[in-house]
DNA sequence: CATGAATGAGTATTCATTCAT
DNA sequence: AATGAATGAATACTCATTCAT
């Protein structure tokens, strides 16, 4: 019991920087972001996230590892609360688009990453991502498309999750928007399904979807 | 005689420095890319720079706008002289996709822009490229598709010509590759193909494709 | 049974300390040199550090006190062992200063010290050298030189075990070396020999200097 | 006659902050002077300063190369007026030692310098002095001792050479003087006589040397 | 118009030392 | 006595931009 204060306190302290980094990211922007505010934030003296943390990119990478894993656990639960099995394809991709959409448009700690994700550490986020997507993605096709088996899927899936993520990014950034956001979840939607669920993508084409 | 000259040494300046400023970047990478080093290879003082350009972005939005427009017109070019209307759009979808990937990992300028795509004002490309598969695609669905008007096509062209230029770069950028390019290349044309020419998009769906 | 273990303890710690100090420096260098380190690779935690010793520097002087006394002891027990007293001067000043310079060349730790020794208490070090050479010389003199006394021995030593010490050092340190290690020891030799040996130099000159 | 300014501003400047160097080293000591320092002395920017000199270094390469070219001139003159030749040995070097010997001591940036000499590119200064040394010795010893001319001069040169500034600097940097200035100059004298001087040091030994 | 010298705010990281436990 | 987590002052160097000439 007496165990693990030590390591606690280090957890707890490990934690509290990545919340000040979050945090300072949020209110000035990546670029304005020095590990002396981190520390300030933190309520901690620079030497000690030194003593944590090897340098400021690894500070940006346990966020994003932090925010990947907890992205992760909510889509996952997302997926398991909505019983994901049971809708049709086109429902499942629609919700999830707009549900992403909607993570990153009110989360202006992941707007200002997505703006700058080309200079951070992005792939913790897009591997958890691509990994949930996955483990959404196959048994759903197991289950719905047993008898007729997706072509080529993994690399469908591939494509497909990042088209999702990155045009989404896209026409996030964009200002002003250049379509709405209606038909914008709708034109991802449709591809989507288009990919995965169309005729010839699958051996033999069952019935047509009816939107 | 001497009408011309201030005009056209003006517009030749300006373009020694826009010249200037894409060598450098291929030297030296974004990072390394300082307005006296843009200066130095134009052959003029940093001065005579900020005659001509107010600050460092608006040089590189002046390269990018510039990539953007020689972009537009080689691939303008190519599918007049492809003649692209000709073809099914499964075929002009692989040509396309397989052409942006070669000219970006051929272009070492273009990998260093694409690496760096958010910190630089992206746009300009994005647009042109956005236009210009717009006005190809256009009249190949107004010809090929008369009878059976894709619904929603503005919207649909948006996402997928985005879609096809973000996903290929995050895949260009991923190392290892995750997926082989062969495998890339027939995903991304089967998400293009269905998203445009799936059952459903057009109102009476006609003959399926045999790809 | 517990009287000892105190100071024992005490004691062997200083030297576990001592010892880290001299291997840490051979290790990393003087500058990759930290408190942290040593007590690291001493097995104790810093705060014991500085139980012990008050600051860094009071390590180093430790390090170099120690190293000065068995520097010392050395060049006793080859003085001794040699039988120094029944050669002639040039024969043990060649010999002395070749052991010198092979003993600093041959020894890393020893060669770090000296390429940093004005920021290092040198002294402890150099004036056991001197005293050294001093109770090995004074003898000797007094044997071998009892009816012509050398003029002024004291000073003269001091100069010589100097300039001895330190243009070895001067001449390990430059790169490339300007003279070969032959000629070196040679012009060394006869300049020890030329000062305590000259004629001249003892009260009843053989040969008046004509100078 | 327009020409330089430019040049001569460049110039001005570079001594303005070689001159500040040595200043801001005086006052502060080595370890104590930052390039921020060495800028607000000259009266510019730490940024003209990095126009002017790649790195902290390369300020101290130039300060100890001028002081290097200073310190030759001042010999070469001194020898000249001195008229070196027409005096025995004994005499110009006992005058040597002693105008290095003060020159060192009443120069405050000189002590600070030499008590760092080993952090410090001393060669830009001792390359110069060997040289100085060498080009009084080599005439003199053509001249007075062409019949017998000395062996292995050069070797003997560097020797003599190293050991009178080494030692000189160990005698400085020494608190309390070990021993008189007087009978350091005078051991000193004797010690540079006696390699240069010595009987068996000249080709036709009066008396051969025993060994 | 052209020049290019001058500016100076801004930042990641180290390490000797302390002191609460 | 021992621990080791916490401290925080201290420092070289860059580069977009200006403006006197």
């Amino acid at each position: 019991m007496r165990r693990l204060p030590r390591q606690q306190r280090s957890r707890e302290l490990v934690n509290r920087l990545i919340d000040a980094t979050a945090a300072v990211i949020t209110e000035r922007g990546l670029d304005g972001t020095t590990t002396n505010h981190i520390a300030e934030k933190a309520g901690v003296s620079v030497g000690s996230l030194y003593q944590y943390f090897p340098d400021k990119e690894a500070l940006l990478e346990a966020l994003l590892e932090r925010m990947g894993r907890d992205i992760g656990t909510k889509f996952r639960a997302w997926a398991e609360q909505f019983d994901v099995n049971r809708y049709p394809l086109r429902d499942v991709a629609r919700t999830a688009v707009t549900v992403g959409l909607y993570m990153i448009r009110n989360d202006p700690l992941m707007r200002e990453l997505v703006r700058n994700w080309n200079r951070v550490p992005t792939d913790r986020v897009l591997d958890q991502l691509e990994q949930v997507f996955l483990v959404i993605a196959q048994p759903y096709f197991l289950k719905n498309y047993r008898d007729y088996p997706v072509k080529n899927l993994e690399a469908k899936l591939y494509v497909v999750v990042n088209a999702a993520i990155f045009t989404t990014i896209r026409y996030l950034l964009q200002e002003p928007a250049p379509i709405t956001e209606k038909d914008y979840i709708r034109a991802m939607t449709d591809m989507i399904v288009g990919l995965l669920d169309a005729p010839g993508a699958r051996t033999p084409a069952p019935v047509s979807d009816p939107m």
